[in-house]
DNA sequence: CAATCATATGCCTATACAGGAATGTGTCAA
DNA sequence: TTGACACATTCCTGTATAGGCATATGATTG
């Protein structure tokens, strides 16, 4: 039998990726520009193990690149693979402008 | 004892919450209007069990609102829960602009 | 009140983590 | 070659699903 589908694995695309918070918190360190696992580890607080494992994951859904550079093994972000997300939540830009256009509204008739 | 840190729970936050792509198509779904479940059972082509389900833990973190009509639950999206998703994202959208630029300037050189 | 429609919730199971601890791998210096 | 440094991977465990199925709940009508 197939099973049942349980969620789905965080590898699955970046929606699944970003879910978690740590992971967040790693491409913001990476965003102004690349670095080393052990200055990841220092800024996220996580042992270095835990940080291996969120950049395998950020690396197999396309967040993250890396490159070697003799001991040292350099992490920078892609963002085209956060593109995507930010493509979906636009589409409901609109409504928050407008929510926000009637809040400003009845703030004008008092 | 607190015991481990699994991965967070879907009800945790919006980040969560979208994570499931059935999830997303609901609130696809909904962007354009208001729906009874009936209707979204429909058009997402899930049980109506796991539907009911999914509008819960959306609920659960704001990113729908219910209104209740007689025998029928219209579900609406509440877009400013996706507000926080999207202004993340914008962090980035400079990057890959950068780099659309580079391609750009690729090709023109060609 | 009974029957029915529209949803919600409970239970069960296979799956997927996330962190801790220990260990493996690759690179450089002496 | 040996030791140290920088990371990656494996194993283990408690927790959190997501869907299927059965059932409970709320509202409407006869």
């Amino acid at each position: 039998m197939i099973g049942t589908m349980p969620r789905a694995a965080t590898t699955s695309d970046a929606f699944n990726a970003i879910a978690e918070p740590r992971r967040r918190d790693i491409l913001d360190y990476l965003a102004p520009r690349e670095r080393p696992v052990g200055d990841i580890v220092l800024a996220v607080g996580l042992a270095q193990p835990s940080v291996s494992k969120h950049l395998r994951v950020l690396r197999d859904v396309g967040l993250v690149e890396v490159r070697r550079d003799g001991r040292h093994v350099f992490y920078r972000t892609n963002a085209e693979g956060i593109r995507p997300l930010h493509e979906w939540t636009s589409r409901f830009e609109r409504y928050w402008r407008h929510q926000l256009a009637r809040v400003k509204e009845r703030a004008e008739r008092n």
